[in-house]
Order: structure tokens, then sequence, then C-alpha cells
RNA sequence: CGGGGUGUAGCGCAGCCUGGUAGCGCACGCGCUUUGGGAGCGCGUGGUCGCCGGUUCGAAUCCGGCCACCCCGACCA
């Protein structure tokens, strides 16, 4: 291809209002341009990019057994409203013109499970994937990070139909080893992490993450182990803390203080020593507030006391903490509570036998030897976010906890659908049977931009070879060079290489510039040395590292190159 | 949705406080020179200063309202 004829806008400067990294290089390489708040285009680069990676899952996904189909974008409301997940907040709605209610797909396990009850008769049929690759809109409450969140983009989304739950079993493991190699042959460094089931409902899920100072989520990480997951979900062993247990009750003043880390230091003790109790209003039809205690060193983890209520909740109010504990925020406590006046205490495990530092519910006033079991009674649950340095439940080892990008994700839907969906079969015993469901998603576009965050310099992207916009970047100096430039292009096109031919008329300088900003893996420079000694340069984006090549043996040693760098990787 | 910020040429910015002919760099066009790491000289093109209203003889500038975009948080794949 010859740069003469493509669109590759490339800037000098990103525009002011790109923070992450991705955002920025991939707007002055001419890959992106941005239409609205989390809206996108791609321009030709950018688009090529999404492609290969696109056809790294295609490849992937079709070696599993899957099915390539496309459903459409727009789905009658119906549909949602069948599975009871109308009304979500992230979703458009829309009418049509005699007034029919319509919606935007978010996601597509509403059409796939309306498919399924009508094709699916018997476990004969069984099991099935199917997945497309096709554009998703959510109205999300803050696009941002240019490509890494926006409200349109598009996602791989494939569905397992089985039979029963080992099925399912077995198309989410086909799926594990599925998406390992297309993240190894993207070229990303990623982890595979245990995660929350979020809104898709289900048994079990897992997300892939490619760590990155621009990702949204945070993992944990064992450096012992194996173990990985989502903060949202991580269980760890916390700092140990010695306390006395059989200590006596004892009373003692603490006027003005309503910190932990004032508590702990007038007391002399430990901020793991005391515990640290936090009132809230579960918003459900029950009404009351509920105690959750954490340790004083420990952070409450709000998506889990959530998953621990069954309900969203808010903070208490002061004047609501005050009528339902006698005391002012800041000496409540778990011991000496009013009769009814709190729905429920819950207490996460961390807090063991011994006695605590806590409120006394009478303002200005703590409790010292404060014991779970012996002085007050609450439901073990954990509650608190996992922190850097406390030890893997499972090794011992040392967690930290690093930012990622969520790549891809696969969830264990079971009949979550396919009951309220009627997704049914009939099996092999006469009887009618809902179809167990999996899904599973990629977004390509944050492979592409994971990439470019994980690997740039400063003079620009460096693209794994797998996912590059082209393979082999020619700068041809000099009107002599074009139609050396043009037999090299010729020639790697019969072996599978494609080249990006940049002849414009601007100075080497700049081109060598956009080349590397662009970042093809391989450039090829064809100048003075082709006449006065027969040579090419070719320059290696990554290293820096160049080797002189002679015309003939240049299309072979490309080649190899390529072959050699989209073979599947071990991970970097 | 809460907090903060920004809207002036394709991109990056100055001008605004203290009202008086809209500027700079890059990019872009033409000419000549130049061609292995963002070339030089010369001549040019391009902006209803986000929108609406107000104050004023006069508004990019002051006042009010609205909109858009970005960041933090909440939320979410």
């Amino acid at each position: 291809m010859r740069a003469s004829r493509i669109l590759l806008p490339t800037l000098r400067d990103a525009p002011g209002d790109a923070v992450a990294r991705s955002h920025q290089l991939l707007v002055r390489a001419g890959f992106i341009r941005q239409i609205g708040a989390g809206l996108w285009s791609y321009l030709p680069f950018g688009w090529r990019v999404h492609r290969r990676v696109e056809q790294i899952i295609r490849e992937e996904m079709d070696a599993i057994g899957g099915q390539e189909m496309l459903m459409p974008v727009l789905h009658p409301a119906d549909l949602w409203k069948k599975s009871g997940r109308y009304g979500i907040p992230e979703m458009f709605y829309l009418k049509d013109r005699v007034g029919r209610d319509l919606v935007l797909s978010m996601t597509h396990e509403e059409v796939i499970a309306f498919h399924a009850s009508e094709a699916i008769r018997s476990y004969r049929d069984l099991p099935q994937i199917w997945y497309h690759i096709q554009i998703k809109e959510r109205d999300e409450p803050r696009p941002q990070g240019g490509v890494l969140r926006t409200r349109e983009f598009i996602m791989k989304d494939s569905y397992t139909l089985d039979r029963d739950k080992s099925g399912l079993d077995e198309g989410y493991t086909k799926h594990e080893l599925a998406y390992d190699r297309i993240f190894r042959r993207s070229g990303i460094r990623f982890y595979k992490v245990e995660s929350d089931v979020g809104m898709m409902g289900g048994s079990g899920a897992h997300e892939y993450m490619a760590p990155s100072p621009a990702g949204e989520d945070r993992i944990v990480l064992c450096d012992g182990c194996d173990y990985a997951a989502n903060v949202e979900m991580a269980v760890s062993v916390a700092r140990p803390v010695s306390v006395a247990a059989d200590q006596p009750l004892t009373e003692i003043a603490t006027p003005d203080v309503t910190t932990i880390a004032a508590l702990a230091t007038l007391l002399g003790v430990d901020e793991g020593a005391t515990m640290k109790s936090v009132i809230v209003v579960p918003e459900d039809e029950r009404g009351g507030v509920v105690l959750a205690l954490v340790r004083g060193d420990h952070r409450l983890h709000e998506l889990k006391l959530q998953k621990a209520l069954g309900s969203t909740f808010r903070p208490a109010h002061p004047d609501e903490i005050r009528a339902a504990f006698g005391a002012e925020p800041g000496s409540i406590g778990a011991v000496n509570l009013r009769g009814g006046a709190v729905r429920e205490v819950l207490i996460d495990p961390s807090i063991t036998d011994g006695g605590y530092v806590a409120g006394a519910n009478r303002t200005g006033y703590h409790l010292v030897g404060a014991q779970h079991g012996r002085d007050f009674d609450a439901r073990p649950i954990d509650l608190r976010h996992a922190e850097s340095d406390d030890a893997c439940v499972h090794c011992g080892g040392r967690l930290h906890i690093e930012d990622a990008i969520e790549v891809g994700n696969i969830f264990k839907l079971g009949l979550r659908y396919s009951v309220p969906m009627e997704a049914t079969f009939l099996d092999d015993d006469g009887v009618e049977k809902p179809v167990w469901m999996g899904s599973y998603g990629i977004g390509p576009a944050r492979i592409l931009a994971s990439a470019v965050e994980q690997f740039s310099d400063e003079n620009g992207i460096v693209w794994p070879q797998a996912i590059a916009p082209y393979d082999v970047w020619i700068v041809p100096i000099g009107d002599d060079a074009i139609a050396p430039s043009d037999e090299l292009d010729a020639s790697l096109a019969t072996l599978g290489v494609e080249v990006f031919v940049d002849d414009r008329k601007l100075s080497p300088g700049v081109r060598f510039k956009d080349a590397d900003l662009v970042g093809v893996p391989l450039r090829i420079t064809i100048g003075k040395r082709l006449e006065t000694d027969g040579t090419i340069e070719l320059k290696h984006r990554a290293s820096g590292e160049t080797e002189v090549l002679t015309p003939a043996e240049a299309p072979a040693r490309l080649a190899a190159l390529v072959a050699a760098a989209k073979a599947l990787p071990a991970q970097p």
C-alpha cells in the first residue's frame, strides 16, 4: 500500500484533553478520532489493527467449535422485558414511528436465548457455541480514556448452550483455552483473575486483565503462587495483630476522639486492635440501620457489603445514628445495643477472638476489651478490602495490587436467561429442561488500547507484530527508491507480508518520525546505499537495532521475522 | 449524579484580570532551494472567539443562562 493513497493524519501534539497514553498516541498517530463523548471513529490504520485483533479472535473461536453469526443492534423491548433486564440505566431506549418500544443492544444474552428457545429442541442439538463480533451500545455514566471506555464499541460475544452443568463447565474450559491463546497471540501482557458476576448474573466468572496504570480495575496478585483476583472478589489474610483474649470490658473516656487514628494514638494501641463501626441504611423495604464492623486498619468493601445485605445502601445520617445508638458518630460500637434499634450487625472475620477497642455508644467514651461472642453478637462475613501486603490465603505469599484494563471476561450464566426466556430442550429422560448457558466477551478495542498502554516509548507506539497495522514500513528516499520499494512490496505480498510504502513527498526525517509514532515493528529504508553498495537497511522498532540487507535477501528475512513474531508466544 | 476544569483556525496555545482593528507556533497552499531523523527563505489560505441573552457608543474580554468536552468520585463490561 502506498502512503500517498491512504488517510494517515498524524499530529505533532496530542489533543490537550487526552490523558491516557493510548488516547494520546492513537490520536497522534492517526488511528482514531473522536466525534463525541465515548464515540470514536477508527481511521484506516486504527481499523486495520482492530480487524487484525478480530481475526485472531475469530480463528481461536472457530478452533473451539464456535459458529460465527450476526445478531442485530436494535432489539424489541419485549425480549428484555421477558428477561427482566428492561429498565436498567445503562441501556439506550427508543421508539419506532408507531410507538413500539425498542432498545439498543448492550449485550446479546436475550437474543441468544430467544434463538435457543426456537432452534434447540432436543438434547441431540446440544452443545452449541455461537458468537458474533458486533456493536454494543451502553449509556455509560462516564466514558473516558479515549477508546478504553466508550458508549459504542465492538465486542466479540460468544455463548455456550449445554445440556447440563458439566456441559457448561466444558464450554467454559474451552473458552479459557481459546482466550489464553487469543491474548497471547495479541502480544499483550495479561492475567486471568477471579471476578464478580456483576450485572450478568450467574455462578462463576473470570476476567482477563491487561495490567496498565490507565486501567479502571484493581487486581490482587500473589507473589508466591498464581492466585489472582479482582479486588471486588479478592480474599486475603490480614496482617496479624496481637490482641489479648479475655480482657475485662472497661469503659474509658475518650473526649473528642472520633477517628481511628486518634483513638489508637490516645490509647497507645495498634489501629488493627480497634474496631471500625460503619453504619449504613440498606435501600430496601425493610428499613432500619445496619452496623458493619471491620478492623480499624481496614477499609470496608462496599460491593462486598452490598452483596451481604442483598441490596444497595447509603451511609446513615448523623440523626439516624443518634436515634439508633444513642450516641454521636465516632463513639458507636456493637456492645450494649438498644433492643431492636439496629437491624443487623455484620463483622469481618479478620476481627478475631481477642478484645478490641470499640465505641461505647456513649458520646465521648470507648470500650476496651470488647470481644465478639462474649460481649456482642454479629454475623461474620467478608467485608473488607484486600490490601497490598496482605497474605495469600492459598500459599501465605505476599499480595500486591495492580491497575488493569479488563480485556475479556467469561461467565457461567447457568439458567439465569434460559428459564425466563423459555430456552428449553427435551432431555433423553423425556423431561423438558432449561439450557445451561455461558457468556464470554472480548473487547478488541481494549486489546488494541492495552497494547499501546503497555508497549510504547518516547517516540510512539511499538505494536506487537500480530496486531500491527502493517508488518513492514518502507521509507524510500529519493525518486529512485520508489521502484525498488514497490518491488519489495510485491515480493513480500506473495509471502503474505503486508507492507506500507511511505512515498509521501516529505523529508526523510518527518517520515522516520511518523514511522516511529505509528509503530510498525519492522522498517526498511531504501536510499543512496542501494546504489553505492547495493544494500537497504532494516530497523527493528522495539529494539532500535538495524540490519543491512540486500534486496534479494530481504523478502525471506522479513517474512521469517514476521512469522516468528506472530507464532504463539509465551506471555512476555 | 456530586466535585473540579476547559471551550479562541485542523492540532497546541496566547489574548480576557484592566472592553476599543483576533494573534503566535505547527499544519495547509504556491514558488525556489533542500532530501538518512520533525529543512530554509518568500508569499499566502483559513476563525459567526461553544450557543443564547444582557450591560455598553463598542464585548473574545464584564454579567446571566444554556450546551459541549475532559478529569476525580459514584456507578459500570
